[in-house]
DNA sequence: CACACCGGTTTTGTATACAGAATGTGGATG
DNA sequence: CATCCACATTCTGTATACAAAACCGGTGTG
């Protein structure tokens, strides 16, 4: 993988961990200098990476002056999953028509032994959503549709954040990854209609598990005076 | 409506109508020197203006140096309509179901009355399209989800890109007037499956009449020395 | 004759300096 | 005591200067 050389990029892509990883809580002010001399770059590449994260819906324009970290209420969450459902069901759809069936008989039987890797306790699950985004990367080239995949790449990353609201719950991760399993083989078959509705329960499934988990003192923001990121 | 005061929107605009329209053809190299000179305005706000058109996918990056419009194939523009299918068909049904009856109401009887909008022998469609944006509108308004109407948004400016090559047959912007009418009906009647099916049927066609009308000649971008857009 | 290397030139990436606009504060006045 | 205005500070937006990296010749060599 090539390492990032350009300040711009390393700049976004701190923001971004940054701002998935809860540790930009959503209100807070992304001032240009502040973040430049914190982040060791100039404001020049700095602008460009704020540019990117409006792009993405990370950050948005607050009352005219200051780039604040977007809220994430329940209400966009929800906002959030409509999208993902059409896009999603979308992509199953046309994977299971245009997949490579051995790349999804192999991701078969990798689901159907999850449970083991389930059974290691990594908190962050770091094995189990590495297959995840293993299927989610198979999609794609399985779709083959660069305006679908870049549509579904920034769903993901909202996601991301999204998951860190509602981590350790072993039963559901257990009945995430049966989800999962009827997806693939559904796709393997080449049964689109299956796979487009094995994606819409599991959808289903995961924002009732995100509605039963809110916590509402997580998920409300402090639109006051948040922990700024200065370290 | 506010006038466009920074120098990266206005440059950001030009250059975006100028793609769309195009009078800058898929494979121009777009320099930074050159068109920061030509638009009279500095490097940093037209590179802010490139970054935008970027996360577009207007251009992209060729061959890690120099920036050039994105070529439209047949094949890209049956990409944009598989995810036109999915985000479409899931702002109507939501849509339907959410909508002010009054206004879609007001829409219908004003699709009703399109035949007489395409009397006039305006080239460009103008009160048509004009009507068609108007409804998109007020699908966006009454889905409210910022989400979906940002992944739309940048789909819309694809497809006006795509518009400038299937333009100009009467008997089809008729029936399109047509399938408009059902789908306004349909989410007027708050009837959320027939928006959905209507929705699919006029993307249906119009993707036919694309692939109908298709013009080799104009679809296959100049890959080589492109007018670079020097007027 | 083909291929590789090397210098010049152009172009991008970054830093910084400057100007304009907006916000918040302090004081003065009704 | 509240409100309004003026000023100061700070931020964003823009321009420009500088450095580094990538292309394009040419030239030399195998």
């Amino acid at each position: 993988m090539a390492v990032t050389q350009r300040a711009s990029d390393r700049a976004y892509q701190t923001l971004r961990d940054e701002i998935v990883e809860w540790e930009l809580r959503p209100g807070s002010v992304l001032g240009e200098v502040e973040q430049s001399t914190r982040l060791g770059v100039s404001r020049t590449p700095l602008r460009e990476a704020l540019a990117r994260l409006m792009a993405d819906g990370l950050v948005s324009p607050q009352s005219g002056r200051g780039l604040v970290v977007t809220d994430l209420s329940l209400a966009s969450i929800r906002e959030i999953f409509e999208v993902r459902q059409a896009l999603e069901e979308q992509a199953a759809r046309l994977a299971a028509r245009r997949g490579d069936t051995a790349v999804f008989q192999q991701l078969e039987s990798e689901f159907s032994a999850v449970n083991e890797l389930l059974e290691h306790d990594d908190p962050a699950r770091h094995a189990y959503y590495g297959l995840v985004a293993r299927l989610d990367g198979a999609i794609d080239d399985a779709v083959d549709n660069s305006y679908l995949a870049a549509a579904l790449a920034t769903l993901r990353t909202h996601l991301v954040r999204v998951r860190r609201l509602a981590v350790d719950d072993p039963a559901r991760l257990s009945a995430a990854a049966a989800e999962h399993l009827l997806i693939v083989q559904a796709i393997a078959a080449r049964d689109a209609e299956l796979a487009a509705h094995a994606t819409q329960v599991h959808l289903h499934q995961a924002l009732q598990n995100i509605q039963k988990m809110a916590n509402p003192h997580t998920l409300a923001g402090p639109t006051g005076p948040a922990p700024k990121g200065t370290l």
